[in-house]
DNA sequence: ACTATAATTTATCATTTGATAAATGTAAAC
DNA sequence: GTTTACATTTATCAAATGATAAATTATAGT
């Protein structure tokens, strides 16, 4: 078949800025880590991504420090500040604020790259647990049992402290929104609810139980 | 120093019979495979074992077939039938049956290389999901709905089927549950109560919810 | 249209890894 | 004590993997 000669032919290779192509291998490699796990191999991904393995060097010195930049993109400043004032917001009622939070919160983990890549390091790597679960208990946990106390009309913190089955209680809630995202993703069986429908009732479940 | 040269020297080598070889590489496998992950290479895993690593050749043919026999050891015949029964005993009241439920499952789960391996080859392996997770809906999830039913003189199967809602209070309590033994041995993070504790307040809170 | 910069690829390497074959030596049987 | 079976080790390999250097070529600036 004839085709014009005088057209410019495609480039067989095409050029991106470093801060493009950058972008683009650390996208490609947050899903592909979060499908096959980090010690997928550099070639795999470079064929993934539509490159060639060395290219990945040029923009990430090692595999390492490529991974790092997954755990940054996807963990670092991921916890949204205003997500400590919905909790504490004593004007609205706490199941309202509850539900606002695991809703903004679920936004965040309900997605396959974070709850996979979460699990997959949480296996691997010490250190990004050792600095996410103390962030979470002091400003979610904690927090919820505080403003469980203080709508339940129970005696203040300076009267008692929280003892450990109040905690227990809000981390088995957290545990169970959690494990939601891994039925789904990690499991990948099917759910029979919506997360707003799941979060609703363990909320609601929560703080019967905190109630009574 | 001078020694004695009439004792037999200590053999460098030590000859088990092929039973017993087999079970000290599949017990130190699952320990060893539990902390570093499947992809951990046959040669650590005989450093592992003290042993050379062809020997590993010997009772396992391919690495996937010492895998599998990881997973059937820990996973296959894991389920105790007796458990169903415990859960439909109307004799009891339903707290205690879930009460005993959850601490024999727990008994099972809530150790490292259980929960470990579970995760790790729920992250890889598709099979192993497809297999556990239907599994544990069938036989205990949907079978703890029924007994609610029971327990709080709702309206009969025959009238309405089982909701959405009450699967996923029950899929709640469970994750709640399973989260606990993810917090300790993949968070490595302290956790303020005992299994048992644990336990009665998920589901002294779940039954305060299904029930309200 | 030409040139220079640098983004991308090709070629290559040392190490690691799953796996095999042959040599070795332990311990049971005689 | 000798023999023999076979559990275990030593030696080795091809393929995969993380990483580097040099060659190539797209594209912006002139």
């Amino acid at each position: 078949m004839p085709e014009k000669l005088d057209t410019k032919p495609t480039p067989k290779r095409k050029r991106f800025s470093p801060v493009e192509r950058r972008r683009m291998i650390l996208e490609g490699a947050i899903e592909f880590f979060a499908t096959n796990g980090f010690d997928s191999s550099t070639h795999q991904l470079a064929h993934f991504l539509g490159v060639t393995q060395p290219l990945i060097y040029k923009y990430f010195p090692t595999k390492e420090d490529l991974i790092d930049a997954v755990y940054e993109d996807l963990f670092q400043n991921r916890w949204n500040d205003e997500w400590d004032g919905i909790l504490s917001d004593r004007a609205r009622p706490l199941k309202e604020r509850l539900v606002d939070f695991y809703g903004r919160y679920c936004e965040v983990i309900h997605s396959p790259d974070w709850i996979r890549v979460f699990l997959f390091s949480g296996l691997k790597n010490m250190e990004i647990n050792l600095r996410y679960a103390p962030l979470v208990e002091e400003r979610a946990i904690r927090r919820i049992c505080i403003e469980a106390r203080d709508t339940h009309n129970l005696q203040g913190l300076d009267k008692k402290p929280l003892t450990n089955e109040e905690f227990e209680a809000v981390w088995t809630l957290h545990g169970g929104i959690f494990y939601y995202g891994v039925r789904r993703f990690v499991y990948r069986v099917p759910v029979s609810a919506s997360t707003d429908e799941l979060i609703n009732g363990a909320v609601t479940t929560y703080l019967e139980g905190v109630k009574g």
